[in-house]
DNA sequence: GAAGCTATGATTAGGCC
DNA sequence: AGGCCTAATCATAGCTT
């Protein structure tokens, strides 16, 4: 622990284990004695070194055998007990492990989610990106649209949704939003209107409004349709 | 030994010792355990807790008996061994049934996904689905869509893809098929293809196909169309 | 191969929630 | 209490002697 990292593994080099092995059985001893110093405990330690025929004791023979008495006496099932304990020990340590893992991993993807999506409003196209990053993306969007939606008051888009007729909202404002209509109406697919939602999604989203890409783009061709409909 | 350098005396805060006491150990174990591997060492710790009944044994009760015997030159081997046996046996019995939990967890989900789909094509309305069910509906969906593209040798969708333009493929058949367009295309999305599509792997997945039921939802209503456009 | 020396990784005391 | 964080202290790997 020093120098360099080493790894958890049986010292190959001769001379280095022994050396590592006479380090760190001093350094053990040390420690079990200060934490029996510290806090009270009784404790033992026994260490049988690699060729040595007498084992390292710690505190001292006559007190370790006290302590293995102690030991020695506890009924099978107490052993058990114990046993099912340690294991359960081991397994609270691997899922910890495991939801660390799983809680950087998924904080990766999400990051990297957000940068495509800055990509995508620079105007990249989505065509040699893998469906599921897409689907990533698809569902980024939903889920801050959802947020936006709340912001602005979804009235309008509640009362269209369980109509069957668009309703001519609070939309018509500028840059020629089209009402938000039905969910159920045959019309066409309302591409301006969720381009526009995008756009306010990805204003609160990454905070800062590229204002000539939005308007180069409030056409068909602009990636984040692609959004909508992954499957192209 | 950080913040302060603490002086190797009994600890007087309750709690202060209770923290220090539950830290060290584990740092004990850990070196212990280090210090085994590094030299390939037997060794064993045992510590007695302040107030617990049951003593903290390392490397585990079975491990720590068998040092103990040779300490003691006592035959204890059988029942060591019983016990290592017990303890691997219950562990395995663990790992197998948190196996076949997952495996039935992931089973049952899958089924309902089924059934939800069975249930849109019947004309259900997903407003009062969670969103999680839909995404795994979509998800599926994607999943069969691509078998459906496979078998129906998808040569012209990855035309269409490349290329800037719609072929007009095998799709001009009966029903009024429309031909796939191409990804990029400015023009309207093609929703009825897409459908088409839908239906087909609708059929692939359920089996057997309710002609009524696809007749009379080939328009826009149909809950389907959700799954693509699941913002409505 | 033991003993001593550091740069560095590991441990942890004391807070904070 | 229990977990997490950080600064401070400790332990020690790789050297040199």
């Amino acid at each position: 622990m020093a120098r360099k990292k080493v790894k958890l593994e049986w010292i190959v080099n001769d001379s280095a284990r022994k050396a590592t092995f006479k380090k760190r059985k001093k350094g053990l001893m040390k420690k079990v004695s200060e934490l029996s110093t510290l806090c009270d405990v009784k404790a033992c330690l026994i260490i049988y070194g690699p060729s040595e025929p007498h084992a390292d004791v710690w505190p001292s023979m006559p007190d370790a055998m006290r302590v293995l008495a102690r030991l020695k006496r506890l009924p099978e099932m107490e052993q058990s007990k114990k046993m099912m304990n340690q294991e359960a020990l081991m397994r609270q340590r691997i899922r910890k492990l495991q939801e660390q893992l799983q809680k950087q991993d998924k904080e990766n993807r999400e990051l990297e989610t957000t940068l495509l999506m800055r990509q995508c409003l620079e105007g990249r196209s989505l065509h040699d990106v893998p469906i599921e990053e897409v689907t990533a993306l698809a569902w980024m969007t939903e889920i801050t649209m959802n947020k936006v939606r709340e912001r602005m008051g979804d009235a309008a888009f509640r009362a269209a949704n369980s109509a069957k007729e668009g309703s001519s909202s609070a939309a018509e404002k500028e840059k020629g939003k089209t009402p938000v209509p039905a969910a159920t109406a045959e019309e066409e697919i309302p591409r301006h209107d969720w381009f526009a939602e995008a756009m306010e999604l990805s204003e609160l989203m990454i905070g800062s409004r590229n204002e000539e890409v939005v308007q180069g783009n409030v056409d068909c061709k602009n990636p984040w349709l692609n959004v909508f409909y992954p499957l192209n």
